[in-house]
RNA sequence: GCGCCCGUAGCUCAGUUGGAUAGAGCGUUGGUCUACGAAACCAAAGGUCGCAGGUUCGAAUCCUGCCGGGCGCGCCA
């Protein structure tokens, strides 16, 4: 709140002056209290620019802040420190007007309001339905779901989509694999194929089918076998199975806390030509080419390495193909914005298909790809490597066996998204009573307790005697808090969603120091009063940074 | 070979787009339960921020070159 009062005056003294260019405003909390509530180098920043000695900038910039009454009414002394720092020390009363100011927002605290809210489609897990998801995917589903919220709430208007990979070779080795497991059940000799999958899960889903159908589909593999993929036999294998493995994906997902707006099937794109029409645009704009019997996008006209093909020598269209039709969907559907997150593998896909939207979108920027790195597994001292076609993975039905919803999202999410992520398998299982998710739930269980214990007449309140702030663990707590707004609007714009996790814990690790030494019932009914107003207030935040990660916040644990 | 992501405490990782003495959790060592929940608090130990240069008042952060790791580089998806 400091910030934005202190960025305003040093706007206006550098408009007045004319410096260009302006360095970027930073407004910090020292790690040394001794440095005062908060600092800003801004004065050595400006030196270069300015053409003066950073102190003697900050003489100026002093006067100027304590000239302004709305800087004066929080700052009790701004000091020159070191090189050029300029640091503040907070009125008393400060306290309460940042916490009350927090207070009057009840629930919408830290809300963003944008003034031009874009209408975005966020595309995340969109996997191919022909095994269960691993913990990959998790992660993929934890931090495009958490992202989801944050843009919501930082006021953007979000759709959410899955895009079902269900066409193409992949799925019909998964088809003949369903099959041949159907087979098998009767005693009929049909082996998996060799790129088949193998895993258990395969004999289940055959298992299944057999259930609903008998042996009512046995005949016309016996009598055709798996050759004919795209036939009528082994086309029923590939439908209903790749419907089982949906249903159970979005039923495993939901328990993930995980939903979509819109689950959008690229089989389509193929049967009803749209596929065909977009390259026949595209081919008709001049923007592809025939060539060595394929079809080609001019992909380096707008920086790939190399055109790509759209459609091969055998006439088949390319996965790529396809994407195209599916994001000319995305872009007739009206978004402002389309967000793809990706994992690490397919980050070489980037440029052809951003070429590609820019080719449909007539303009650079409206799809945006944000990379997550892979999630490597450790397990008894050794690195698992996953394989949907070996069947060798461990799935998120197993991550949420051993260590259950909460700490599986948390642990996920906590670590930057850009970062390749070692998950220890045994320490999840063993010690997942240390998991920091606990921490952050702890205090918001410990807050519920007070509220619960509180007698009635005990209202929560910020009496405007500032002497109720006195004690540092309030100070810190409420400084904490005031961080809130400016945290969320900055991860949700950089799609850093494991800031809100980190910072969870920091008001954790402020709030648990102010219950130790700060008692809220049974002090002097005006403190237990401010206190009672602080812990609501710290709920609140704290209920906040958990729903948006996906986390329940438990009121007894 | 080229491209992307990295290299920070014993381990897993933060580090607010260049700021003051580099932080957290786990693990280790010691202390704190007759008042709102000890899943907590307090304290200690632990570091050539991969290496070497450069840019400047100031570098974990930016630039260059090495070393090391992961992932890509198809008319697969």
């Amino acid at each position: 709140m400091l910030a934005e009062i202190v960025e305003r005056v040093v706007r206006s003294w550098v408009t007045e002056e004319q410096w260009d260019p302006a360095p970027e405003f930073v407004f910090e909390r020292p790690a040394d209290l001794a440095h005062g509530d908060y600092a800003t180098p801004f004065c050595m920043q400006l030196a270069k620019t300015a053409r003066r000695a950073p102190r003697q900038l900050a003489e100026e910039l002093k006067s100027r802040l304590e000239a302004d009454p709305e800087a004066a009414a929080l700052v009790d002394a701004v000091e020159i420190a070191g090189p050029g720092f300029l640091n503040f020390r907070l009125r008393s009363d400060a306290f309460v007007k940042m916490a009350s100011d927090l207070l009057e927002q009840g629930d919408s605290v830290g809300a963003g309001r944008r003034e031009e809210p874009r209408n975005i489609l966020l595309e995340y897990v969109s996997v191919n339905p022909n095994g269960p998801l691993h913990v990959g995917h998790a992660r993929y589903a934890a931090y495009g779901n958490a992202l989801d919220r944050l843009l919501r709430f930082s006021g953007e208007r979000v759709t959410t989509e899955f895009y079902i990979n269900d066409y193409g070779r992949q799925m019909d080795m998964f088809g003949r694999s369903v099959a041949a497991r159907y087979a098998q059940s009767f005693g009929v000799d049909l082996a998996v194929p060799e790129e088949g999958y193998q895993g258990a899960y395969v004999a289940d889903i055959a298992a299944q089918i057999r259930q609903e159908v008998g042996d009512r589909r046995l005949e016309e593999l016996r009598e055709r076998g798996l050759e004919d993929a795209s036939g009528e036999a082994v086309r029923f294998f590939r439908e209903r199975g790749c419907q089982i493995v949906l249903e159970q994906m979005s039923a495993e997902l939901e328990r993930f806390g995980v939903t979509f707006d819109n689950w959008f099937s690229e089989t389509p794109l193929h049967t009803e030509g749209r596929v065909r029409d977009a390259i026949d645009r595209l081919l008709a704009a001049g923007q592809a080419y025939e060539q060595d019997e394929a079809v080609w996008l001019r992909t380096t006209d707008y920086g790939d390495d190399k055109d790509r093909v759209l459609i091969r020598s055998n006439e088949q269209p390319t996965y790529f193909a396809a994407d195209i039709a599916y994001h000319e969907d995305k872009l007739q559907r009206g978004y402002d914005l389309l967000i793809n997150i990706w994992g690490a593998d397919h980050h070489g896909y980037i440029p052809r298909m951003k070429a590609a939207v820019e080719f449909l979108a007539g303009e650079p920027g409206r799809l945006e790809i944000v990379i997550g790195q892979l999630v490597s597994l450790q397990e008894a001292g050794e690195t698992r490597q996953m394989s949907t076609r070996r069947g060798e993975m461990v799935t998120l039905a197993e991550l949420l066996e051993a260590i259950g919803k909460d700490a599986a999202r948390f642990f996920l999410v906590m670590r930057s998204h850009d970062q390749t992520l070692d998950l220890d398998l045994d320490l999840a299982r063993s010690q997942s009573q240390e998991n920091p998710v606990y921490y952050v739930q702890y205090a918001h269980a410990r807050i519920a307790g007070i509220l619960r214990n509180a007698p009635p007449e005990l209202e929560p309140g910020l009496a405007s005697d500032p002497s109720l702030f006195l004690t540092s663990f309030e100070r810190e707590l409420v400084k904490k808090l005031d961080e809130f707004p400016h945290v969320l609007m900055e991860a949700a714009d950089r799609r850093h969603v494991h800031r809100i996790a980190g910072y969870a814990q920091e008001l954790a690790a402020e709030f648990h120091p102010f219950y130790k030494n700060c008692r809220v019932i049974g002090s002097d009914p005006a403190v237990a009063s401010s206190r009672l107003a602080l812990c609501l207030l710290t709920r609140r935040v704290i209920a906040r940074c958990l729903d948006l990660l996906g986390v329940d916040a438990p009121d007894r644990m």
